[in-house]
DNA sequence: ATGATAGATTGACGGATGTCGATGTGACGA
DNA sequence: TCGTCACATCGACATCCGTCAATCTATCAT
């Protein structure tokens, strides 16, 4: 795959100019590969769910996931090890209990994924 | 404390309150589907170039996908297709041409989209 | 009309994903 | 020590998804 034009890894850089493009550069395909991992944790009901639980209380015990979410308790572990593996929460094992929280430095964007409407 | 319609943008407001939560209640079933539908057309590396190269020249021919992308006609016609149901991107027939662009209204959603790095 | 071109649709294939029962692994309590 | 509880892992299954060759549809040029 070539890449004619020298637009390696170009970082996203305010455009205040008339007509100015919503970006840049297109996006090579490291980032798009990394940013396409990150959203496909994001495209499952259930994770969303589970994020926004999350977030709404600070900190959520993997127990506390099964019930609301109405899925088995080896289902609810699958997503939080794949919400864990995107970079988006972290699991603090106190005893035999789990407590998940939004990872820090990410609260923005949680934030910003669960309030996205059509805006 | 509601949270308007401000998705400018992704800005990580301090929360130097105490506890308080990152949103104010978990989302309902249908904003959890709805929200996944959207976020599953960006779970893939090749819809995320689409939107890039997209963005960044405002408008684009299904026919300048084929060699950027290294994808089959039927391909990138089936990426167009889950982009544009996803209510990302509209296609404007003229003629035997299909120009895309980002759906109005949805530019900084898209912009946050390609630009969403650790913030 | 005829042929050429851009794009959509179909059908098929392999691989990824969501789900749950069964089982494994630590941690706590009696 | 033994049993229980919380969670992880495994195995299996059904479904979904990305991909392309073949084909169909619509549009343009001659």
């Amino acid at each position: 795959m070539k890449d004619p034009k020298g637009n390696s890894d170009v970082e996203l850089t305010e455009q205040i100019d008339c007509c100015a493009p919503l970006t840049a550069a297109p996006i090579d395909d490291a980032a798009a590969a990394e940013l396409a991992r990150t959203y496909a944790a994001l495209a499952d009901p259930v994770r969303l769910k589970m994020l926004s639980l999350i977030a709404a209380s600070g900190e959520v015990c993997s127990c506390d996931f099964v019930e609301p979410l109405a899925k088995s308790q080896p289902t609810v572990s699958h997503h939080t090890r794949i919400l864990a593996e995107a970079g988006l929460i972290d699991g603090d094992k106190r005893g035999r209990w789990v407590h998940w929280r939004v990872r820090s430095g990410r609260e923005g964007f949680v934030r910003g994924v669960l309030g996205a409407g059509p805006a």
